[in-house]
RNA sequence: GGCCGUGUAGCUCAACGGAUAGAGCAUCAGCCUUCUAAGCUGGUGGUUGUGGGUUCGAUUCCCGCCACGGUCACCA
């Protein structure tokens, strides 16, 4: 196949330089680029850049490279030169025969994966505490879809998920389970299982809060014995008079300002009003002081029998988020996820220590006298990390270096660890892999974090205190539900067994939602209003699946059509060897094929550029050009037999009539399944009505 | 405060350093006795946050400023 045209065009032009002007230019200067559409040619090379080697103006250098280029590429039909862009066109019979070669092509854009595992995709790691929502919607689009890219590249993609099924925030679920729950369970509740636990995190936070306010009111009430009188109190009068009276827990420095502060802001609105800050007014407080209180001792306490293998709290924990698994797994089946390799902090997190006390021997880090092992990063401009507390417990990092390393050892073939994890960690990744790269592992440099950021609402983030968190399933469902009422609207599938109907209008719902979010760019923040429901139309998945439809359609009418006529040319599995030759695209129709000409570059710059967006913005731009085309020309013949005319009222011979109907269809029938494969990249279904 | 990121139409998003900055939504006007109107055609809407610089050319690269966000834990 010759879609290497552009190469040949760079190619020959800078031979062209040296034989017209003896000066050999780089590659990189020879700058080609599509047409824009108000001009009518195919491909266009920039000559400014050219000029300085040149020595001539633009627009003659131009003149002369077109010249030397249409002499010797005999796919050249012409060109013009504009300001200094050098406008070629392609002959007819190129697009032709383009478009008739891949048509057989099955893996046009695609390279097959390898056989050995080459690329790791971490995505998801959910927490198990709490319910899928929105951000974890788009970190489980874009991972599994990066992962289908990079597949279509000739990767073997593993997809990995690691679960934080460990740690303070399942205790609390646990404790609020066990102190409340009156052992309600996922069956006799009707509750989904995360949601479930979920719910009692939820009720663990909100006792934990009033608990706490009760004993800031109890240290208030004993700064107000000591501190009088009250009415006097200025913010720098604070430190030593009241202050002291806090139970001396606090440590830090840094907290110790702060607190002292908001304090000083506590005690002045009392002073003023006469009741003490709510949470809302000062949440520093409330934050402060939870850890003061018994409840969350209590769940400190579980952490610590957990880890200490206690029976009772194992099988509860077990228990629990073997609920919360449930739950997610029909969450993940609705969004189309699944995982190669499940990892569990439960089993992961004592990685990394041999390592740690390792590159304490190797000198990388170092033990302070407190037996806490830190990373001196303050050479690359980053300050300390800790590695290890002085209790030598590890912590976080420790743990990433640990599972990086064994993920490694496990796929020794691997060419690149990918960790979707938002934009929030980006500093714990570099210092994660500076850390790795000082170990000496040669990986280090494999290693890559996607960062992608956060889903807001209008009002900004979302925050569960505010309950503006949006459930996955609810908005799933939401989805569902829309797509449901607008097939309906708009009369669409009557006649379609229930089932049918159903499973379609899902795949619309989801398309919807998907394409809403792959098409931002993974790393820019982006804004989901839930007032008002993700469009159907304009550009949208629905509109693309529904150009899908469409050409199913046809093509079936097609198959009919031919049925009752019996002589047309071969159209959708057959061929003509004279096709192409003879044809003249019309501009609806060369538009079409120059995007299904781009979709390997495409595909190519999305798995460069670990972006599915790059993706869903082409599926955009091949559909409504395909359906410009469809509005515009027929296809198929009208009703009374005839074959479909070329432009209107010029109607040439029958045999030219059925190579343009062959045409036609071909190109259609390309068309759908590009958008079928691209879509499948974005993991979103496409069906064949509509 | 240090570091990182973002800023494009009323809203949501595009634009390998290239031509007059593009789409969709919203809004206005048209198109179903030819293949699915979840479609098509056209109108309205912009000093690309701001001020400099680099060059044939800057939304894009560099610097300053402004706004917003993230991050700087013996949290994960």
């Amino acid at each position: 196949m010759d879609a290497d045209i552009k190469s040949k065009i760079i190619e020959l032009s800078i031979t062209g330089i040296k034989d017209i002007w003896n000066f050999e230019v780089p590659s990189g200067s020879i700058i080609i680029q599509k047409t824009r559409p108000e001009f009518t040619s195919d491909i266009t090379l920039v000559v400014f850049p050219l000029t300085k080697f040149t020595k001539t103006s633009p627009d003659k250098t131009a003149q002369q490279l077109g010249e030397y280029l249409k002499n010797r590429i005999p796919e050249i039909e012409g060109f013009n030169v504009i300001k200094g862009f050098l406008n070629i066109s392609l002959i007819n019979s190129f697009w032709i025969s383009f478009l008739h070669d891949m048509y057989d092509d099955t893996r046009f854009g695609f390279t097959p994966p390898g056989s050995s595992a080459s690329v790791m995709v971490e995505f998801s790691s959910p927490n198990t505490n709490k319910p899928l929502h929105l951000g974890h919607i788009r970190n489980n689009l874009i991972g599994n879809s990066l992962s289908e890219i990079l597949s279509a590249t000739g990767n073997k993609v593993i997809k990995a998920n690691l679960v934080n099924d460990r740690g303070i925030h399942i205790c609390k679920s646990m404790y609020a389970w066990k102190e409340w729950g009156a052992g309600e369970t996922p069956e006799s509740s009707g509750i989904k299982g995360d949601k479930l636990v979920g719910k009692y995190y939820v009720e663990f936070e909100k006792r934990l809060i009033a608990q706490t306010k009760e004993k800031i009111i109890s240290i208030y009430t004993q700064i107000i014995k000591q501190a009088t009188p009250i009415n006097e109190i200025k913010k720098e009068d604070i430190k030593l008079a009241t202050f002291d009276a806090i139970p001396r827990t606090i440590e830090t420095d840094y907290d110790y300002n702060e607190i002292k502060d908001a304090f000083a802001r506590a005690l002045i609105t009392y002073n003023q009003t006469g009741r003490f800050p709510s949470i809302e007014e000062d949440k520093f407080i409330i934050e402060y002081f939870k850890k003061y209180t018994s409840l969350f001792n209590d769940a400190q306490e579980m952490l610590r029998k957990w880890e200490d293998g206690d029976e009772t709290t194992i099988f509860l924990w077990k228990k629990m988020n073997d609920w919360v698994y449930k739950g997610f797994e029909t969450t993940y089946r609705e969004l189309g996820i699944s995982f190669d390799k499940t990892y569990y902090e439960s089993e992961t997190y004592l990685l990394g220590k041999e390592i740690v006390d390792e590159g304490v021997r190797k000198n990388v880090f170092i033990r302070k006298e407190d037996g806490s092992v830190w990373c001196d990063l303050t050479d690359d401009g980053l300050d300390e990390k800790l590695l290890q507390r002085s209790d030598g417990t590890s912590v976080y990092m420790t743990q990433d270096i640990g599972t990086a390393a064994e993920r490694f050892k496990e796929f020794p073939g691997m060419k690149k660890l990918i960790y979707v994890v938002g934009s929030e960690q980006e500093y714990h990744f570099k210092v994660l892999f500076l850390i790795l790269k000082k170990l000496g592992y040669s990986w280090a440099g494999d290693c890559h974090h996607l960062s992608y950021g956060m889903v807001d609402l209008p009002e900004g983030k979302m925050k569960s205190r505010e309950g503006t968190v949006v459930d996955a399933d609810d908005l799933i469902e939401e989805m569902y539900e829309t797509s449901r009422q607008t097939t309906k609207e708009l009369g669409k599938l009557e006649g379609i067994p229930d089932k049918e109907k159903e499973s379609i209008c899902r795949m619309i719902g989801m398309g919807a939602l998907k394409y809403f979010i792959l098409k931002v760019d993974p790393k820019k923040r982006m804004v989901f209003n839930p007032k008002e429901s993700i469009d159907f139309e304009g550009n949208t998945g629905p509109f693309i699946q529904y150009t899908y439809a469409r050409i199913q359609s046809l093509l079936r009418k097609a198959g009919d059509w031919r049925k009752v006529t019996g002589d047309l040319p071969a159209g959708r599995h057959g061929r003509r060897q004279d096709t192409g030759n003879t044809l003249k695209i019309q501009p609806v129709e060369k538009n079409v094929i120059k995007l299904i000409f781009d979709f390997p570059g495409v595909i190519r710059q999305a798995a460069d550029e670990f972006n599915p967006a790059v993706i869903a913005n082409y599926m955009y731009e091949l559909a409504k050009e395909f359906n410009h085309f469809y509005q515009t020309v027929p296809v198929l013949p009208a009703k009374g037999g005839s074959l479909p005319a070329g432009q209107a009222g010029a109607s040439g011979g029958k045999a030219e009539d059925e190579e343009r109907l062959n045409f036609r269809l071909r190109l259609s029938d390309t068309t759908g399944k590009i958008i079928k494969k691209g879509m499948n990249l974005l993991g979103i279904n496409v069906p064949e009505k509509m």
